[in-house]
DNA sequence: GATGAATGAGTTTTCATTCAT
DNA sequence: TATGAATGAAAACTCATTCAT
């Protein structure tokens, strides 16, 4: 190995490092509440270095986001091409697929809307921005594809598929906020995977032909 | 009316016009990014009145919640109570209702998951906290308690009520969200309607029965 | 009694009642920490009102202070023109005095030292202050008369008289502030008579001749 | 020297440059009146990095009164501690102490009672509370020390030792309040050493035995 | 490359004071 | 005369960000 690419993998690491800490402090504080000198903390670093990882707080927030959403498109991709799958079994995976991403960072969607509505979207890069809704986008049309085949195969009736994509992120994001919410007061419900798999299951059978 | 009737509603009135600059600079800017100069501006008053009517922001906005939380459960009644409706009219009946709440005031959900998420609720009073989350809870009841009747009727097939609850809830808010984020950046797309009939008519048609 | 005599009275009353209620609002909370609005509602009267019988809050608070003052020197004279008394007696007698002084008023010292402290004086009409300071000179010139009236009479050393009053009033001010000070802290100690009597005792007994 | 030390050596320079600032400024202004933006003009650095060596105003000005009272403790000790002097020396080298203490810092008691009076100590970590009340009773109990050594020696006769004390810096106490207080009017009149000295000297007198 | 130190630019909040009624 | 209502002016404090070392 090259000094030149130990050196990158020794970058990459430390913005790994900082990437937790934020994800953690931002989980705790909010996007507002959260201080990069709390953050930097968290790291074990100085504010200031934070600094040369990331171009400022809005780029720190947004790289998590992406790195959320990349796990999503990645995972969504994985269920569309799992074989030995039919239409319905795959809708049905979704609930998996959505409740995967959610254990694997329970911010993702917290964040991503989070995110949206603080505005700090509007001071990012566009490249940045394009990122974000493409991948976005993307994570759609998957879903929406799989609904598609469905209906294509038959099974479905025929209803637009884009919307049902729709409705199910809708589902899975507003349960996400929810959970989210109660963990501040209650004792940490976990309602997020029964009610996701009612609602999906709802739907197969509201779609469903004949 | 006496002097002191004549006040009191004075008052009132000088209370919705701050919460209405309040309602329309928090929705341009988010809560951490709205000031309350700016807010006073709106309202074309001093920042310092604001705080003789609000204890300071994290009043003000909690207020703003609190009044759309019970518009949403004053909606919810009035669908309920409403006559000549049968359970499955009723629950289609919901998307008329949680589409009201929205067109009165975008920003109830948008609000309400801010409220929850940005930790502005740790440092409100409890009194406060307790009407928010009793307002909450109320809502829901009310609309467990539609799903709940056809069951009872026989019409719906045996599923949990409040957790069917929970699913419209989550959809709604999921689009709301989606919805108000879209309008960001897309020219205003008005999907949130559709896809919210759609969502609702889903679920319908997959819970009734035979 | 005519109109303009009850009037007169009237407004008398009225200024007592909110010197009353400045007295009270100053000592609990220090001058900096009073607000005016705090002294109107302890005087069920109107922030505005307050205006009308002092210029400001800074009036307000010297008025408060002379009173004081002027039972100090009230007080002070008689205990000079008490017969029947040698001068040891009435050195002896300054215990009680500044005591009566304390008991009456307990913030007397407490606020003219205040008064004093926070610059505010700096801020009053010369006339007011004027007021002050002949009010105060005089108190000192009455309790080194009574010292010096021992000096003539050969009963005390020759000692500085007006230095012997400066002792005084110096022991009587700094009990005062730690009297006070410890009532926040302790459960409202009272060892100020005490060391008061026994300081004037001391300087009695090291004073005297023979 | 380590660069830590060094370091270290620095940080603490810093903090009293501003403690300076302060002292000075808040001589001036009084508490109330003295601002953070004042102070930092005086220390010649940006009012927030005031904040980053003192939590908040009060913190600054808490600090400023230990620094001061462990002067006075230091100076009583030395005092105490000091070879060949017989009680009813050392007795009057308290008047030198004290003075001392005045002179090294005349904001000493000022400040203390200020402190004390204007609430700003209820506002104060009690860790910071415990340090401050731990060494004014250290201080006291060494100048009792002093009296009780001589009632022991059979030179004083047989009074309270600490109620002696007390007086001692009540003397003290309002002398300096006066003093500083005088300074605001009159051209700086030095009245404090001569009847310090005077009040210490009569008190002498007044307790010798015989 | 990493960071200790500093700060500019705000923001919330407080209050003495005024004035139309 | 009394006051409800409003506010100008200020002050404490915060924090993302920079920069010399």
């Amino acid at each position: 190995m090259g000094i030149a690419e130990r050196k990158e993998r020794e970058k990459r690491r430390r913005r790994a490092r900082i990437m937790n800490a934020a994800k953690k402090v931002f989980t705790d504080k909010g996007f507002g509440g959260a201080t990069m000198e709390e953050i930097a903390l968290e790291a074990e670093l100085s504010p200031a270095t934070l600094y040369l990882y990331f171009k400022n707080k809005n780029d720190l927030y947004a790289s998590l986001n992406l790195k959320m959403l990349e796990f999503l498109v990645w995972r969504l991709e994985e269920l569309r091409d799992q074989e030995g799958l039919d239409a319905e079994g795959r809708v049905r995976g979704l609930a998996d697929a959505l409740y995967d991403v959610y254990q694997n960072d329970p911010l993702i969607l917290f964040n991503v809307f989070h995110l949206q509505s603080t505005h700090v979207l509007t001071e990012l890069p566009p490249e940045t921005l394009d990122e974000i809704n493409g991948l976005s986008a993307r994570a759609l049309r998957i879903m929406a594809g799989i609904f598609q085949q469905g209906i294509d195969e038959g099974v479905f009736a025929d209803r637009a598929a884009i919307a049902l994509a729709d409705t199910v992120w809708a589902v899975f994001t507003g349960l996400v906020l929810w959970e989210e919410s109660k963990r501040l007061f209650d004792s940490g419900k976990d309602f997020l995977k029964p009610t996701l798999d009612l609602a999906i299951e709802t739907i197969v059978q509201g779609i469903k032909k004949g």
